[in-house]
RNA sequence: GCCCAAGUGGCGGAAUUGGUAGACGCGCCGCACUCAAAAUGCGGUUUCGAAAGAAGUGUGGGUUCGAGUCCCACCUUGGGCACCA
């Protein structure tokens, strides 16, 4: 027994919390048996980013992953909830330069701050799993990943015209921009060709897709939908048009796509993207000036400009032609902005007369407009509005007639045989762009020799370690990577021909880094490969996957593409890694997610010293459900705090010894507590986790109850109560809990105890509270035997005053019976 | 513009999935204990109404004996995508 715990003692969550940290500790009540005794269950917290200490998101998201990770191992289950670090990362980078330092320094002292907040905060994870994405030990295996990436072919470079931060003079994602700005500093992106690394995975688009399928149900549907949108499968034709040869240039082919080739005869105009290579191809020299004076303006524009959809159509004519592969027809082909170089084929046929964008195009530049599908709405070329919808082809050779489905069936048919186009489908996604011209990352594991090309560093001589010379200024970006500056690094030999050669100065995308640390946690030691596989087979899926909605698309996205492939290495089984997703809300206050700017920020520690963490964690849980946002200034700490103290008084009050008989126990109490506990766990599967302390808190409401002006605090019941009451709160409250725990004399801890067996005798009443609604309006209630005949149920209803009254001496149109709880009397009119 | 969610008391939110709307908590009001206060315990608290009663889940319609829950239209808020061929 603690000496925390004693009768006259009062509520102190300062002194409940210095007595159990350590203690867990000691115990290690949260490491895995891992023997196969019991079903495994991996509970998985997106892994934070030592930006700083943790901050009231962390307190959040971690108190929802950690009820589901200390409800299944009260349920018995074998549960794993490890916690590492996604370390790398520009923040410690921009740091280092600052303070004349390495990133390693501030990225180490960060991880240490937050690793000791959470023991604080009593996250029940296994410590001995830790692992950090900056660690040699760690990125060894991100750069073993990616020499199996560049077997497959599923690394490659390519000369990209890609996103590019002047200020911080480096590469982004599309994704990276917002709003035609970098995401991190807020400066206008431009455009710059650089040779990239990229994963295909575009590769895996339709398996992407497909498996979403085993998602359903488990993932938050808006998560599936963004992703879904995000890959954004089309169907459609890859078209070739010849082109037609000049003086001075030779004809070819070019494709287009469409997921309208039933409008082939339609099109009276080609476009291709003003800003794709395809473009400068096709100019003549007589338009040749045009086309990039038009060029010039058009990389003048901002992205918000070239994004507005309100904007006049502009281009320039190529002095090109196509000709209609159905119709034998010559087209003039156009440069434009609008038709994007990097979807579909960068060019398109276009038909004015149904499609708006090319109507537009057509409107302004003059061109002709035909109609090919008769919807029976106003001609497209004077209305100015296109008529994309179901109708009968017309002006369309062998098309005429059919409706839009049958011709697009057959003009498919057609090119098919005619071998000018096939059947295709398109994808918006585009491969991930990996590599970054930074420090602080993984180093891509290749090495460029004049004479072999890429050479990828043999696998028995990484890692390739990052330098540890490199100091403050000499990390900064100058348009190269950082890593260039480090000659003794970059000047190797050739691991193939041993002449000198160069390493690849990129590092990766820190989003490859927690593509794979899911599997890495299942044997976080291991030194013969990534992971051991035998403990990937044991653990795979991740059974709960906890964090913010902000990584709906990106994170999940690689990571599910790196399973995939990972599986097609033949390295594991599973082929998604989450089978169940939980996004939890933000933490709001006044309306408003915390920002230094808005000065509406809350600082957890000083929270935590105020109510304590259980207090805190409760609040964060209760607050609503947890993918809701959780407004700060809505929300009552102090109130969770009091709640908190009324329920660990409760086992100060308990009465009884351990042991004893709970059967001859208050049978109301024992209904309370055995409904509780029934009701309870069906809620904590269906993750309403907010109701659980609702009905937690009743529990406890009817406890006190008994023992004030009940049974007394010495029937078993009480004791009972108490217990149920230290286990539900666990979930949420783990000091409190712990200490209620030993205050009735039992053994630590409550984490490692046995969800209470529900008595079903329990959950039976013999009296129901029935109703009488007349005409749907609640009239009576009175309490009836819960095997009541409907007969009985209907003649008691009838014979009520109130119904007596309200009928009015008629007889009852309809009397619905739904025995033993309702009936419903609808009176003649 | 397109797609998707969600709208319930002063506030955060419940509602067995078509069957007692407002559980639980915050806040507020009152009572007990106290010289007093804090703490604690108990009670009240959707609106209108003295009461009987009536109204009530964003708005308008519909289905049904019965709708917060299902259907249609609209409004508002939030999110995602956006010249995607």
């Amino acid at each position: 027994m603690t000496s925390a715990t004693n009768e006259t003692s009062t509520y102190d969550f300062k002194t409940i919390e210095a007595t159990w940290l350590p203690k867990w500790d000691e115990l290690e009540v949260f490491k895995p048996a891992d023997d196969g005794t019991a079903e495994r269950r991996y509970v998985l917290d997106m892994f934070p980013y030592p930006s700083g200490d943790l901050h009231m998101g962390h307190a959040e998201a971690f108190a929802m992953g950690d009820v589901v990770a200390r409800y299944w191992k009260l349920k018995g289950f074998d549960v794993m909830h490890p916690i590492g670090w996604d370390s790398f990362g520009l923040p410690a980078e921009n740091a280092a330069i600052k303070r004349d330092a390495h990133p390693a320094e501030w990225t180490y002292k960060n991880i240490d701050t937050q690793a000791a907040s959470f023991k604080r905060y009593a996250i029940s994870a296994d410590w001995s799993r830790r692992l950090h994405t900056s660690d040699p030990e760690y990125y060894r295996w991100t750069q073993w990943l990616f020499a199996r990436f560049y077997e497959k072919g599923l690394a490659y470079r390519k000369d990209h015209p890609v996103n590019w931060c002047p200020k911080d003079q480096t590469v982004l994602a599309n994704e990276q921009v917002v709003n035609g700005a970098c995401e991190r500093c807020g400066t206008a992106v431009t455009k710059k060709s650089l040779n990239q690394w990229y994963f295909k995975i575009t590769e895996y688009a339709d398996r992407l897709l497909e498996d979403m399928e085993q998602l359903k149900g488990h993932w938050p549907e808006r998560v599936l939908l963004m992703q879904k949108n995000w890959i954004g499968r089309s169907e459609g034709a890859e078209v070739e048009f010849a082109i037609e040869a000049t003086e001075n240039k030779p004809g070819k082919t070019i494709p287009v796509f469409t997921t309208r080739p039933d409008t082939l005869y339609g099109a009276t105009f080609m476009v291709v993207a003003a800003d794709a290579a395809l473009a400068d191809e096709l100019v003549t020299d007589e338009h040749r000036q045009a086309l990039s004076d038009y060029q010039e303006q058009v990389k003048a524009l901002s992205e918000i400009e070239r994004q507005s959809t309100e904007r006049e159509k502009t281009g320039v004519f190529t002095g090109r032609y196509g000709i209609n592969p159905l119709s034998g027809e010559k087209l003039p082909i156009w440069a434009a902005d609008y038709v994007l170089a990097d979807y579909g084929t960068g060019a398109i046929m276009a038909v004015p007369a149904h499609d708006q964008r090319d109507l537009d195009f057509a409107r302004t530049f003059d061109l002709p407009v035909r109609v090919v599908v008769d919807t029976g709405e106003e001609n497209p070329g004077e209305s100015g509005v296109a008529t994309s919808g179901e109708g009968t082809l017309v002006n369309s050779g062998e098309l005429n007639g059919l409706n839009k489905a049958e011709a697009i069936a057959k003009a498919i048919e057609i090119i098919e045989a005619a071998g000018t186009g096939k059947h295709t489908v398109n994808f918006r996604l585009r491969d991930w762009l990996l590599s970054r011209q930074r420090f602080w990352g993984t180093p891509i594991p290749i090495i460029h020799c004049v004479d072999c090309g890429e050479v990828p560093v043999p696998d028995d001589q990484l890692p390739v370690r990052l330098p540890d010379n490199l100091r403050g200024e000499q990390l900064a970006p100058k348009g190269t990577s950082p890593l260039a500056a480090a000659e003794d690094w970059v000047n190797v030999p050739c691991p193939r021909c041993a002449k000198p050669a160069k390493r690849d100065t990129d590092t990766m995308d820190t989003f490859v880094d927690s593509s794979w640390y899911f599997l890495r946690f299942t044997s976080p030691n291991y030194t013969e490969g990534p992971f051991d596989p035998k403990a990937v087979r044991d653990w795979m899926p991740v059974g709960q996957y906890v964090g913010g909605v902000e990584h709906a698309i990106l994170h999940l996205l690689y990571a599910r593409f790196f399973t995939k492939v990972i599986h097609d290495l033949g390295l594991i089984d599973a082929t998604e890694p989450f089978s169940a997703l939980l996004n939890q809300g933000q933490v709001l206050n006044g309306g408003k997610a915390m920002s230094k700017s808005l000065g509406n920020g809350v600082d957890l520690g000083e929270q935590l010293d105020k109510f304590g963490v259980d207090a805190v964690r409760l609040t964060m849980v209760f607050a609503s459900p947890p993918e809701d946002d959780v407004d700060w200034a809505d929300v009552s700490p102090a109130g969770s705090q009091k709640f908190l103290a009324r329920a660990w008084r409760i086992a100060q009050d308990v009465a009884s010894a351990p042991g004893v008989d709970y059967s001859t126990g208050d049978k109301a109490l024992r209904q309370v507590i055995h409904r509780t506990v029934n009701e309870s766990a069906q809620l904590l599967d269906s993750g309403k986790f907010n109701v659980v302390i609702a009905k937690t808190m009743e529990l406890v409401n009817a406890t006190r109850k008994t023992i004030d002006s009940g049974a007394g605090a010495a029937d078993p019941a009480v004791r009972e109560a108490a217990g149920v009451t230290a286990q539900l709160l666990s979930l949420f409250a783990p000091y409190t809990a712990e200490d209620m725990w030993a205050q009735l004399g039992y053994e630590a801890s409550v984490a490692t105890s046995a969800w209470p067996e529900v008595d079903e005798s329990l959950l039976v009443d013999d009296t129901i509270t029935a109703v009488v609604q007349v005409k749907g309006k609640v009239r009576a209630r009175f309490e009836v035997s819960v095997d009541i005949s409907e007969e009985e149920l209907r003649e008691l209803a009838l014979a009520d005053a109130n119904v007596v009254r309200l009928l009015d001496g008629k007889d009852p149109l309809k009397v619905i019976v739904r025995a033993p709880k309702l009936v419903n009397v609808v009176p003649a009119p």
